[in-house]
DNA sequence: TGTACATCAGTGAACGCGCGTTCACTGATGTAC
DNA sequence: TGTACATCAGTGAACGCGCGTTCACTGATGTAC
C-alpha cells in the first residue's frame, strides 16, 4: 500500500518545470533560485542537476514547452473562429474575441508572459534561449500576419498599413497589456488591450 | 593646473546614475552588480554606498530621475503637437507623430523602458520601489486619458470605446514595442506600433 | 526462477565565488572666530 | 591671517551568505541469459 499523494518517483522533472514556471513568471529567471524550487518539489540539489545539467538548461526547457503550449492554444482559438464564419475578416474578429475572453478568465494572477520576462533579462542566457525567445515571437508574427494577408485581400483597409507591423501589435498589445496588468495588479486590463486591438482591426478593415 | 578630463571630485553619484541607467535598461537591475558601477566610474566600493545606502536606494533614485525626465519629454511632445493645431484630435495626432518620430531617432539600441524593466523583476524590490513605478503609469493613463476625453467630448467615436483603456493602450503599445524591438533587435519597431495606435485613434474619431 | 549487470533517479557533503553590506578611518574643502 | 573644528567625499579591508556547481556514492527498478 504506497501513499498515492506523496511524490511520485519520476515525475519530479515535471514538477520541477510546472513550478519553476510558475515563479519565472511571477518574479522573473535570476530571482528564481534552484533551492526554492527543489524545496517546492522536495528533492535535493543533486537531483535538480540530475535532470538539468545547469540553470541554463532550465530556462531552455521552460521555453520550449511554453511555447508549444502556447501555439497550441492560440491554434485552437483561431480554428474555433474559422468554423464559426468562413469570412477572414469576421473568422479573426470572433478568434479575437474568444482570445480576449480567454484572457478575462484566466485564474488568479495573469500567467505572465514568459519570453517577455527573459528578454528583459537576456544577458543571463546563453544564445540558444535567446533564440528560443526570438522563434516564438516571429510565430506570432507569421501567424496574424497571415490572417491579416487575407483579410487585406478581400478587404481593402481604410488607411494603408504596414501588414506585418499590424500582425506585431498583436504580440506587442499582450505584452504591454500583461506588465500594465502586473503595475495596477488588474486582470481586466489584458483583454481589454486585446478587444482594442479587435476594434482597430474591425474599424481599418470592415467595409 | 588640474586635468579637466579627470573625474571631478563630486560627480561621481551622478555618474553612477547615468551608468546605471545604461546598464539596467541593458539587462535589468538584478543582472547590474554594484562591482561594475564601481568600476566604470572609478571609484571604490564604500564610495558607492557612501552615495547610496543600499541598492534598493539605487534603485529608487533611478526611477524618480527617469519619471521626472520622462514627463517633460512627453510633455514638450505634446504641448508642441498642441501649438501646431487648435483641434484636440489633430494636435493628438500631431503630437503622435511626433512621437513616434522621437522613437525613431533615438541612437543606437532603444533606451527601453525602466518601469517595464522594474516590473519584471519586482520581487526583488520595497514596495516604495514598485509605488514609483505605479505611480508613473498612472501618469501616463491621465495624460492620454484626459486627451482622449477632450477628443471623444468633440468627436463621438464611431464604436462604443473604453477611453481609459484606450490611454492604456499608449503605454501598453510602447512597452510591448521596446520589447519587440530587443527581440527583433530592429529600432523600426517601436515608431511603427506608435503610429499604429495614432492611426486607430484616427479612424476611431475623425468623421 | 535466480543471478548478474545496467540504468534510472536520485543523495549528501563540500566548494568557491560574487555579491551586497559594514565599519573604522582619511585627506581635502568649507566655516567660525 | 591663522588656527580649530566640521563636513564632504570618499578609502581599504573584511565578512557572511546564498548561489550555482561538482563529485563520489546509492537504492530501486529493468533487462539478459
Amino acid at each position: 500500500m504506497t501513499d498515492v499523494t506523496a511524490p511520485k518517483r519520476g515525475d519530479a522533472r515535471d514538477r520541477l518545470l510546472d513550478l519553476a514556471e510558475r515563479l519565472v513568471l511571477d518574479k522573473g529567471f535570476g530571482a528564481t533560485s534552484i533551492d526554492e524550487l527543489i524545496a517546492g518539489v522536495g528533492i535535493t540539489k543533486s537531483g535538480f542537476f540530475y535532470h538539468f545539467r545547469d540553470k541554463n538548461a532550465l530556462a531552455r526547457a521552460l521555453i520550449e514547452r511554453y511555447i508549444a503550449n502556447d501555439a497550441a492554444i492560440l491554434d485552437a482559438i483561431f480554428a474555433r473562429g474559422d468554423e464559426l464564419s468562413d469570412d477572414p475578416l469576421h473568422g479573426f474578429l470572433i478568434g479575437l474575441k474568444l482570445f480576449a475572453e480567454m484572457l478575462a478568465d484566466l485564474p488568479e494572477t495573469h500567467p505572465g508572459c514568459l519570453a517577455a520576462s527573459f528578454v528583459y533579462q537576456e544577458h543571463l542566457f546563453s544564445r540558444d534561449v535567446q533564440d528560443l525567445t526570438r522563434i516564438a515571437t516571429r510565430r506570432w508574427r507569421e501567424r496574424f500576419g497571415a490572417r491579416l494577408r487575407a483579410i487585406a485581400e478581400r478587404y481593402p483597409p481604410k488607411t494603408p498599413v504596414d501588414l506585418e507591423a499590424l500582425a506585431d501589435m498583436a504580440s506587442a498589445i499582450v505584452d504591454g497589456g500583461i506588465t500594465l496588468g502586473k503595475m495596477y495588479r488588474d486582470l481586466a486590463i489584458l483583454p481589454g488591450q486585446v478587444l482594442h486591438f479587435r476594434n482597430y482591426v474591425k474599424l481599418l478593415f470592415e467595409p
